[in-house]
RNA sequence: AGGCCCGUAGCUCAGUUGGUUAGAGCGCUUCCUUGACACGGAAGAGGUCGAUGGUUCGAGUCCAUUCGGGCCUACCA
């Protein structure tokens, strides 16, 4: 049956198709194996969206690295699992409910909160999965059979399990501390949610009276509202200005409230007035001044941050209108003294952008310095490897400088905290299941903690609630600690941090199943607690100026759109072609449209072989790439006879060899552009070419025959070598070479080609660049000469090494061919200084056509060329005459260099009498 | 305040431990619709590697200084 492929490369119609074939096959669902199995392993978590997110090119880049490798381990032969799920995202998700809820008029307190749970969920069923479908449209080849979420009742009960541990070693408290807090959510968020921008304000000098003097005491701030809970007044000790005050009491303005001026370090004499009004219920230093020096908290705000009664006659003005009140009422009063420009870092919500306020509240708290310890040392130990390196150091920073992490958020929609609160007499209990009675007092009335956790803290315990911890399972034996983590650098603290802090703390004491440790190389390697055993970090994508892909922007690129245009693995191959280490990719779609020609071009490839396919050797199908030759090296059965059979087959494998070695040291870029330039520049532009009289209608049957299925077999290798970044054109082709019955279900199931050093042949690749040199250089000659495209021409050729020549001699046919070339003729002497001819340092051509050249131009050409030979001859002189050089350069350079320089002193010798001659 | 990254052809980027002639894609110029492919083929032009100094037999690569661009971390009002 003839092979039909459209004249066209159309992405859309095949990418469809095979993405719903292989999830329908469950081509990627991974059973747990029992005892005794033996492959090595691959495991890797997928970094879970956000249930409210759509796919933005970051995800693209991300999920692109990722299948590549774990195609690649999946094809070599590991057991490969690819997890995949979604993120609960605890303020994202519900800011979108109530958005929608708003619409319909309507409000998240007065619904009441399990109606609004119900309505999440809701929204999630509806909406949830989007980035998980638009994963399913990139082929990624994840094991949908074991998807989760981070709200399902398993992974909900490890989080409950989880924090009554830690709650129970102390390593959870519930206090009243300054958080962040974003007026607009409603809720407490960590130090990480908050982003500090710099904003041009004021510092504002206010004079507050001292009493029982006629003296002021000015104290400098940049938020004048927050004097409004002032407390004290601070001066530091050594500074000599304020020594006489000490002691006394200021009157604060506008409360008439008396407060003590103190003596504490957080006062820096050096800035402003070297006295600092103390806010402790609004300020984190204060804060703690406060409590050193046993200070009332007042807090004048509300969750809202509207100003309370606390804040006297400014009670109900927000705090941007309270701040200009104040200011307005102070400079009437005369005690403000100045108002200076000054640049304030401000803190935004990461969410709403709304400026955050330190809040004095009571929240729940991890203490992280015993977690961050461990997670400290097996980073520094190499038990976890970050990848490209320098991110270990920004890693290890922030971890030394940790400070305790908030876990709890005023939310309805996430995992509610395990706590109880006894009405009775206000006895809190932790517990895994809500307690029927007060363990104190025995009353029944109980009240369990409204707050939700961080969706951090839950997503930090993936690694192993997602194999069914609390349980002891066969599951973990095989997969933990996963085995590679690829991820933004933004969530390095977020998320990778906290999964090693939690990996390492709850897995501490969990082996893996020695057998398959030691299968997967990491024998070396001492703890199994880790979450995985690599962190690589992946670049940023911006947009084709550079600029940071934003929404507010309009920057944004869709990848779906540039899939619909382009294809999706033109789109992956583009990304992965960028993906270089330490750069941002500053994404160009013109780059795209390019490997899209790319995809075209080995579309066009495979309708060339099918259409000798069907003509030569019908029937035939390569029969190598199953199940059953899985530990083939090289092309199996390729039969290389003629030069360019031997020169492709050894290209083949050192370009397995290359691609090997990039992947394995996530250069996706250099295994990208291996396999591009293969295919394209050496497959198509030279093999191709080259064997087309063999196959052609007049050729031998037999020699036809072999030559289709050296053809055949070698794109069937090719294929595979790509498939992990092209999964989709690769499948499609390999599809129709086993013409519906092909060995396996699929090509992602094949083997992966590796290099077979019987294969290489390095005099097979030096002859074949010396003809190509030579073919080239005819070209070169013609369209000098201005010969018509169309005209064969005869040349003339002397080489004076006697194995050139029979070289040349060998493969006349093609050079006549690719060249255009009528005949050849074998002068006996050199040819350089003729017209209309070129050299190089093994062989003279002459094109023998009687059009006179540019003698102008040749000239000019032949001079830049002499010029050019002439400084490195000198360069390469002062080398080779240097005894420094030769006592310090390593032997094959030296040598490398004579051999240049004979090979120059030929080429200069050839100009120079050509140059000569046409004077 | 501290730390990190980048500066190579018009554009986007490679250039692994210093070593022979600094590469690719796109764009550009000229020619060609030849039976796989015009999303193609052939040939070509284009770079004193941001600047200065140093180490070295040898520097795009290492060091120092400097200029320009970007990013992150930080409780100094």
């Amino acid at each position: 049956m003839p092979h039909e492929l459209p004249k066209a490369y159309e992405p859309g119609a095949i990418e469809a198709h095979w993405a719903e074939y292989w999830i329908k096959e469950k081509l990627f669902s991974v059973k747990t194996p029992p005892p005794g199995e033996s492959r090595p392993v691959f495991t890797l978590l997928l970094p879970p969206p956000n249930v409210t997110g759509r796919l933005h090119m970051g995800h693209m880049l991300n999920q692109t690295q990722m299948d590549v490798l774990v195609r690649w381990h999946r094809m070599r032969g590991f057991l490969t699992l690819w997890l995949p799920g979604t993120d609960h995202a605890g303020i994202a998700t519900q800011m979108m409910v109530e958005r929608q809820l708003a619409k319909e008029g309507k409000k998240r307190r007065d619904m009441g909160r399990e109606a609004f749970i119900e309505r999440v969920w809701e929204w999630k069923r509806h909406y949830g999965g989007a980035i998980l479908d638009q994963m399913k449209r990139l082929g990624a080849s994840v094991d949908w059979d074991r998807e989760y979420f981070t709200m399902d009742e398993n992974l909900s009960h490890a989080v409950r399990d989880v924090f009554v541990r830690l709650y129970e070693e102390g390593l959870i408290y519930r206090g009243k501390y300054i958080v962040n807090w974003c007026p607009r959510c409603g809720t407490a968020i960590s130090d990480l949610e908050v982003k500090h921008e710099d904003v041009q304000g004021k510092l504002y000098e206010i004079r507050y009276p001292v009493m029982g003097t006629n003296e002021f005491i000015t104290v400098a701030t940049t938020r004048p509202e927050t004097m409004l809970g002032d407390t004290a007044v601070a001066v530091n000790e050594k500074d000599e200005r304020y020594r006489h005050l000490h002691g006394k009491k200021v009157l604060l303005p506008l409360m008439n409230r008396e407060i003590p001026i103190i003596t504490d370090e957080l006062a820096n004499p050096e800035f402003g007035t070297g006295a600092v009004k103390v806010t402790p219920a609004h300020d984190p230093n204060d804060f703690q001044a406060g409590l050193r020096h046993n200070l009332p908290q007042i807090d004048v705000m509300d969750e809202h941050a509207h100003m309370n009664q606390n804040a006297g006659p400014y009670a109900g003005l927000d705090r941007h209108a309270a701040r200009e009140q104040v200011v307005h009422d102070l400079r009437s009063q005369g005690l403000l003294v100045a108002e200076k420009d000054y640049t304030v870092p401000l803190g935004k919500c990461d969410r709403c952008g709304t400026v955050v306020e330190p809040r004095l509240s009571t929240q729940w708290f991890v203490k992280i310095a015993p977690l961050a310890k461990r997670a400290i040392e097996v980073v520094e130990a190499g038990e976890v490897t970050i990848i490209p390196e320098n991110y270990s150091q920004i890693y290890l920073n922030w971890m030394n400088n940790i400070h305790d992490w908030c876990i709890s958020r005023q939310l309805w929609w996430g995992h509610r905290i395990p706590a109880w609160r006894c009405a009775g007499c206000n006895e809190m209990m932790v517990a895994r299941e809500a307690p029927s009675k007060c363990t104190k007092c025995a009353s029944s009335q109980l009240e369990q903690d409204t707050d939700v956790l961080d969706t951090w803290f839950s997503s930090g315990l993936l690694p192993f609630t997602t194999l069914g911890w609390p349980q002891k399972t066969r599951d973990q034996e095989v997969f933990y600690p996963t085995t590679l983590l690829i991820t933004a650098y933004e969530i390095l603290f977020f998320w990778v941090a906290r999964m090693i802090m939690f990996g390492c703390h709850f897995m501490d004491g969990h082996h893996q199943d020695p057998a398959l440790k030691a299968a997967s190389c990491w024998g070396g390697k001492k703890d199994d607690s880790v979450p995985f055993r690599r962190v690589y970090i992946h670049a940023l994508v911006r947009d084709a100026e550079r600029q940071k892909m934003s929404k507010t922007k309009g920057n944004v690129v869709d990848p779906i759109e540039v899939i619909e245009k382009y294809g999706t693995d033109a789109t992956r191959f583009t990304l992965a072609a960028m993906s270089s280490p330490g750069t941002d990719i500053a994404f160009n779609p013109s780059r795209t449209d390019g490997y899209r020609a790319f995809a075209n071009k080995i579309w066009n490839a495979a309708r060339f072989m099918f259409m000798n396919l069907d003509r030569v050797a019908p029937g035939f199908t390569p029969g190598a790439s199953g199940s059953e030759t899985r530990t083939h090296t090289g092309i199996a059965g390729f039969e290389a006879n003629s030069l360019e059979d031997r020169w492709i087959l050894s290209r083949f494998n050192r370009v397995a060899q290359q691609v090997h070695e990039s992947l394995d040291a996530y250069r996706f870029d250099n295994a990208a552009t291996s396999i591009y330039d293969f295919f394209w520049g050496e497959f198509c532009d030279w093999y191709i070419e080259l064997i087309k009289p063999r196959l052609a209608d007049g050729a031998d049957k037999e020699t036809a025959r072999i030559a289709c299925g050296n053809l055949v077999r070698l794109f069937e290798a090719s294929l595979r070598l790509l498939h992990p970044v092209m999964p989709f054109i690769t499948e499609e082709i390999w599809q129709a070479i086993y013409d519906g019955k092909p060995p396996l279900k699929s090509i992602a199931l094949a083997c992966y080609p590796t290099a077979d050093q019987h294969q290489v042949d390095l005099q097979a690749e030096t002859d074949m660049a010396i003809l190509q040199d030579l073919i080239v250089s005819v070209r070169n000659l013609r369209a000098e000469l201005k010969v018509e495209q169309k005209l064969r021409v005869p040349i003339q050729v002397f080489a004076e090494d006697t194995a050139v020549r029979a070289l040349i001699e060998h493969n006349q046919g093609a050079v006549e061919r690719l060249a255009n070339v009528q005949s050849i003729e074998f002068a006996r002497g050199s040819l350089a200084k003729l017209p209309g001819a070129r050299h190089t340092a093994r062989f003279d051509v002459h094109v023998v056509y009687e059009k006179p050249i540019d003698v102008l131009a040749e000239r000019a050409r032949l001079a830049k060329e002499l010029e050019r030979i002439e400084k490195e001859i000198a360069n390469g002189q002062r080398q080779l005459s240097n005894e420094q050089f030769l006592a310090k350069a390593p032997a094959d350079v030296v040598e490398g260099l004579r051999r240049r320089a004979k090979e120059l002193e030929v080429l200069r010798d050839k100009t120079k009498s050509k140059l000569d001659q046409l004077k």
